[in-house]
DNA sequence: CGCGACCTTGAGTAGGCTCAATGCCGGTGG
DNA sequence: CCACCGGCATTGAGCCTACTCAAGGTCGCG
């Protein structure tokens, strides 16, 4: 029943990295993406003295762990990574996944400990905040507290998605689901390819891990999706053959499509 | 596959009561219960003009639907409640149970449309908030709107904690974990009749659809459950016969101590 | 070339599911 | 007072989805 091996990959990052700031909130590159609400002037003047630096994090690094109180504050810049949970015998459920524009830390700032880990999928930039900043901004920026708590509330409503999947869907459907979810994601956020086309960081361990499924069964199904011509999966890169087609086993009713805030 | 019949209980919480107002703030009975973090006297004048009636709602009543948007929110101030979502065949996932304390809707407000529904288990009694005050609310009063977020990142933890025990737990693990939790959470609330005995307006459907399993699959673990002299389930009641043998079956680690901010 | 990380496949098992009765109890109407 | 009904709990039987164990296979890398 417990999950085989678990090679820990030691944290990698650089905290030194922390002091270098390389890109300025004036400049930064998700205000581009028309998902992502627009600052006000002023709101985008606190922000830059909320930031205090930039932290670069190698494939496989912990953000977080589990247990650990954190002084910190993220949102991603660049990369991937995601929260999980561990049993004490080694099983794992993962919870959901960090993209760019995503916040996370919040949990820890705002009680005492992180009850999950953080565990970057690829190379990875973060904004770094301050927890105390984070009570200033509560303060003084109404709107961006707001906008803090409208994130929390988005992050649960994916976990509602998730918890329906995992409790209520077969194999199949939770398969189609996630590479739906997926794929939305990525295109959202540009970072696709070619249409239909996205580059996905991850091996089948972590869908299983995501889905509640063993490793062997993860593999079949994903296999039977692929025999019926939905989608393709080779090398960490998924393509959706048909897209339709996997919308509906999935069950799929696109994701929010006005925009959102992200700090 | 489908969950069988599914008998739909009409809305019967009458808006009209939302006009009396009988708890005022000052006297919240819930403010004696020490796992509440205390009001400064402003924030209490504050949350005073914030509520703006009672709504009683009847067993079995909908407080909220998936799809709808919602104008309120809430804060419960007694009874029970749980949140669920339905796939279209009807297959049901609860998601999370709503205790005296809980704030609820806050989903529905800074988003535009509920995703998910919220049905009454008991009689409550509810404090009812408009929308546009909670707006009120972050403008000027960032301790309190602190607290929002507080209580948003609480959910998801609780979240969190429920995926990884439908994902990960076997039906024996996850039954027993659930139990410890309700007993946890009624004891808190000093709900509890006797030490280890407490009343949950619950049928077995309700366990099955929070865990992910199949109604008659829970009435065997649950019985198994009971013929290991770990617990007594009748008529609604449970009574926690050997708490610690159903702690460490659960893998429990016990509720968070300190103390929570209530709205 | 060998090793580690990951994917694939076969075989056998079991935990959990469905279908179908039955039992129990409280409420209702005759 | 009794018969009946609806909602819930319980139990048996049989099945199947998903799990475990165990081999390979493939690919990239030092």
């Amino acid at each position: 029943m417990p999950r085989p091996s678990n090679k820990k990959k030691a944290p990698t990052a650089d905290p030194q990295d922390a002091a270098k700031r390389q890109v300025p909130c004036q400049r930064c590159p998700l205000r581009k993406l028309k998902i992502f609400r627009p600052f006000t002037a002023e709101e985008l003047t606190f922000v830059a003295t909320f930031k205090t630096g930039e932290l670069t994090a190698e494939a496989g690094s912990m953000l977080f762990l589990e247990g650990a109180s954190s002084a910190h504050l993220y949102t991603v810049l660049s990369g991937w990574a995601f929260r999980y949970k561990l049993l004490p015998d080694g099983r794992r459920q993962i919870l959901n996944y960090c993209f760019p524009g995503d916040f996370i830390g919040l949990q820890g700032s705002v009680m005492e400990e992180m009850q999950h880990s953080i565990e970057a999928l690829s190379d990875m930039v973060l904004c770094v905040f301050q927890r105390e900043g984070l009570w200033r901004l509560f303060e003084s920026y109404a709107g961006l507290s707001f906008d803090v708590t409208w994130l929390a509330a988005r992050s649960e409503q994916i976990l509602d998605q998730q918890l329906l999947s995992v409790g209520r869907r077969s194999a199949m459907e939770r398969c189609a689901h996630l590479l739906m979810l997926f794929a939305g994601r990525a295109e959202g956020l540009e970072l696709a390819g070619a249409p239909n086309k996205v580059r996905i960081p991850i091996t089948q361990q972590h869908i299983a891990d995501t889905l509640g499924l063993s490793l062997v069964h993860t593999n079949r199904t994903l296999n039977r999706l692929t025999r019926k011509k939905l989608i393709s999966w080779k090398a960490g890169t998924l393509r959706l053959v048909d897209r339709d087609g996997l919308a509906d086993v999935a069950g799929w009713e696109g994701l929010p499509d006005g925009q959102r805030p992200y700090i």
